[in-house]
DNA sequence: CTGAAAGCGCTTACAG
DNA sequence: CTGAAAGCGCTTACAG
């Protein structure tokens, strides 16, 4: 249809082997066998002239050549809510790290958290014949992933978590467990929770977290009190509206799980006459590189971003080679600053 | 190495012919042409028989098998400096649309604006054999482009400019011109600078604008004026401090280069007891999602970061077809907020 | 220790 | 209008 251009030729094996007088099968067996197991490839002498050669002409072996015969791709698919949230786009620094590590590539896509996205995107990689796939936007309901893993599709899951599949997230009933715990600590008795997407358990693992402590310590949390919300800033001013409208609920705490979610929380606290830090406080959740650099400093839990997309990865990889893979949940810390810091009297 | 399966085999030509009695070859056409051209390829009837049956069994042609025969691999390398910077991340949504619309499939790595690293990932990129890279990392310099072109690599810029190759960016000086503009009619006299990496074309435009114009309205614009800093929260903030601890040079307003060092400057002039949008005027860049939603909202210069990205996009395919490309420059908006509304009187 | 053959799934001239 | 052959660059039993 086009006439573009097809890319130059690379140098490949028979022109190695040309060179050298060798068969390509020969340094086929000395370039894929490495280390050990190319003693017993070739005559070491003939190993090294391969190699040395190899290096010289900078022989890099067609991928696509290597994965019609070999069923393998190296190729790893990630599918995002969207990339443009700062979270995910951290998680995605430990993927690139972990998969470029371990020899593998990796395909982003959004998929907007949208079901139809969903299937749309997952589609395109599995055409691309990818070895395996993370997804970072996992439902609660989990259909999608029951019609993948019936057809025997390799996926784990990433941030958030589904019962009955593998996931690396971060403990996130614990991570709200410490906000309950550090806001009744500093005498709030009235707090208000911004509760994020109802479909993610990122959302519903937090809010329960925190719920649960706050009533061990013997809070109450009200209907009122729960405010579920977009996850980004947007949601977060709409969601504190709501909260600090309310006339028969005034909280002197709200916890936002997410950090863009609280910084909306602050912009509403702010149009409504109140100091963020003195009269109303507010925690975060992820301890994103913002938080720390606000105007009035956010708290925050802090959760291993990068390393929950390298175990991701690890976790993919383990799968894809067979193994029987368990969850991890990756332990958060509580960051305490303005926002929240102040006793309440 | 290790004794991973491969994955099961998913239906081939062979496949499709040997069901319907006919060659592979005979399929290949009728399935590779598509619309007018496949009339000629074979009897009407032959050709929906073929699809037809493609379609009920989800055929999808392996791209491994193709691209060996075709030389295009219908990949494309994006390399920027990190994907958690939000404008390159909105940029990207930009390039994975208009990819994926034209049947390319992307592959993004970080490299930290780090020499050594876009060598590595750029290299990583080429033994995969995408058929062309954006790079939105690029630096004034060019080293790493003159190279890259003299091997007849296929390659756009996206965000940043270096002269002589072909790049989609914003009118980064306009950008500039527009604050300039703003804050002067605003009765602004004494303005510092926070002007990003050296390094980066965004960085060098925007401030030259801003000065040139500022200039041209009769301002001044000493030394002490301009600061370079990282283009994130915290370059930001240490950038402020650097200006606002300046006993000699007490200017009224600040222009960031960036909407995240403008929120580290607003930050630290939370700190030098300056409320910001009353005693200090701050201008941001890019208006990204957080600007309107910051408890003091933030004015900003919007540019057009999706379109950026799809842009890229369509002239690095119009470079892989051959076709000579013209840099495109993106016209910006400025959005007035809280923060440089007031009259200085 | 090395060579020769077969084949992964496609496409593309070339016949007929 | 359809078939048969060759070949893209690899790997992998199988010989010798």
């Amino acid at each position: 249809m086009t006439n573009r251009k097809p890319r130059p030729a690379a140098v490949t094996l028979k022109d190695l082997a040309a060179e050298l007088g060798l068969h390509p099968s020969t340094v086929s067996r000395i370039l894929h066998a490495e280390g050990d197991t190319a003693r017993g490839a070739a005559a070491p002498a003939t190993a090294q002239r391969v190699r040395d050669l190899a290096r010289a002409v900078g022989y890099s072996p067609d991928p696509q050549a290597k994965s019609l015969r070999t069923r393998q791709t190296h190729l790893l698919g990630v599918i995002v809510p969207r990339l443009s949230d700062l979270v995910l786009a951290v998680m995605y620094e430990g993927i690139e790290e972990a998969a470029d590590a371990a020899g593998y590539s990796t395909f982003v896509m959004n998929s907007l958290d949208n079901a139809e996205m969903q299937r749309r995107k997952t589609d395109i990689m599995l055409s691309r014949r990818v070895d395996g796939l993370i997804f970072g936007d996992a439902h609660l309901d989990g259909d999608i992933l029951t019609e993948l893993a019936e057809q025997n599709v390799k996926f784990v899951l990433m941030n958030r978590a589904v019962q009955g599949f593998p996931s690396a997230t971060c403990d996130d009933a614990l991570g709200g467990t410490l906000v309950a715990q550090h806001l009744w600590d500093r005498g709030h008795r009235v707090v208000s929770v911004i509760a994020g997407e109802p479909y993610a358990s990122t959302a519903v693992d937090r809010t329960s977290g925190f719920v649960t402590r706050w009533k061990a310590l013997g809070g109450e949390i009200p209907e009122a009190a729960l405010v579920w919300s977009r996850f980004d800033t947007i949601g977060g001013r709409i969601a504190a509206e709501t909260i600090l409208s309310d006339v028969a609920h005034k909280p002197s705490a709200i916890f936002a799980v997410n950090d863009f979610a609280a910084i909306g929380a602050m912009g509403a606290a702010t149009e409504h006459g109140l100091l963020v830090g003195r009269d109303l406080a507010i925690v975060g959740f992820n301890d994103t590189s913002l938080a720390a650099q606000l105007p009035i400093s956010l708290s925050s839990v802090r959760s291993p971003m990068t390393e929950i997309g390298r175990t991701a990865v690890q976790m993919l990889l383990a799968t894809i080679n067979g193994g029987p893979v368990e969850s991890v949940r990756l332990a958060p810390t509580l960051v305490v600053r303005e926002s929240s810091a102040f006793q309440r009297t």
